[in-house]
DNA sequence: TCTTTGATTATAATTGTTACAATAAGTATA
DNA sequence: TATACTTATTGTAACAATTATAATCAAAGA
């Protein structure tokens, strides 16, 4: 599964003549097998063994190289940091109040809500994002478990 | 309208025992009565003649006692700042890809989208916000034009 | 009036991100 | 292979939004 994603992300990013750096590799490879939605910091934290003088600027740089590509998209919550989340299928997220994890929650996309809004705005609409915040299982468990 | 709303704001504060300053009277006021969702340095700057040594700080101190009693929703899009919605009723965010405007759209919150979130995924659900992105009539009239 | 608490101010510090210039690595052409 | 040319990376400086801190000020209670 990861493995054809990273394929087929390499092959769009060839495709576009943008050239595949071991940097590129690493950081991409990274995003789509983390299921935990990393921030720049966290990608560059989890390479810098790999990489020991690779730039935190590189990560950025090589951010929004895939971000143009529309391979990466950005996530902008409540915190100080973005997100970066592998394009893949259309899902939401859900994130966790207290602890912050953020879980990919699958759904059909809300076309009919598209059009309403269009038809009442009169935006060209291009798409839209949902979250969907709460307290995640564990939180739950471990907040009752404390009282 | 905007008067019920101030008035509202103010005795939930008093209520907390928060105290209510001239400051935060007119930052609570522009915030309600103005209509495009300003940032922390619009408000300041729109306050600024009215008090000429007030601080910046002060508007983010306020925002964040604002927040803190739910009387004020921080909106986090792409943009590099952030900006403040008074809570008022169910709507949710249209934001123009090319100059940036946020209009609300009206629709009923979608509550069933919430339980199955619910459902699939453990979740103990608060709350959910969506955003609709694309282009606004007056851009689209205005790229047309040009062309 | 005195004390205490809370709010504001001014400024310093922090943090995430971007800009820039220099260096390095690839690619293409002769 | 040598040469120029393009692109990527690095390191660091700059920036902008936000937060923290300390000092001053204002209000409320005893």
């Amino acid at each position: 599964m990861t493995e054809v994603h990273l394929r087929d992300a390499l092959d769009t990013l060839k495709s576009t003549g943008v050239r595949i750096t071991p940097q590129r590799h690493a950081i991409l490879e990274f995003i789509i097998q983390s299921m935990s939605h990393p921030t720049a910091d966290d990608i560059y934290k989890a390479l810098e063994s790999k990489f020991p003088s690779m730039s935190v600027a590189t990560v950025y740089n090589n951010l929004r190289v895939f971000r143009e590509a529309g391979l990466v998209k950005e996530l902008t919550y409540g915190d100080s940091s973005s997100r970066f989340d592998f394009v893949t299928n259309d899902h939401y997220h859900m994130i966790c109040d207290t602890c912050g994890k953020i879980v990919d929650f699958h759904y059909p996309g809300l076309d009919e809500v598209e059009h309403l809004a269009s038809h009442l705005t009169g935006f060209e609409v291009s798409y839209h994002r949902m979250e969907i915040y709460g307290v995640c299982p564990t939180c739950k468990e471990h907040a009752t478990k404390v009282q």
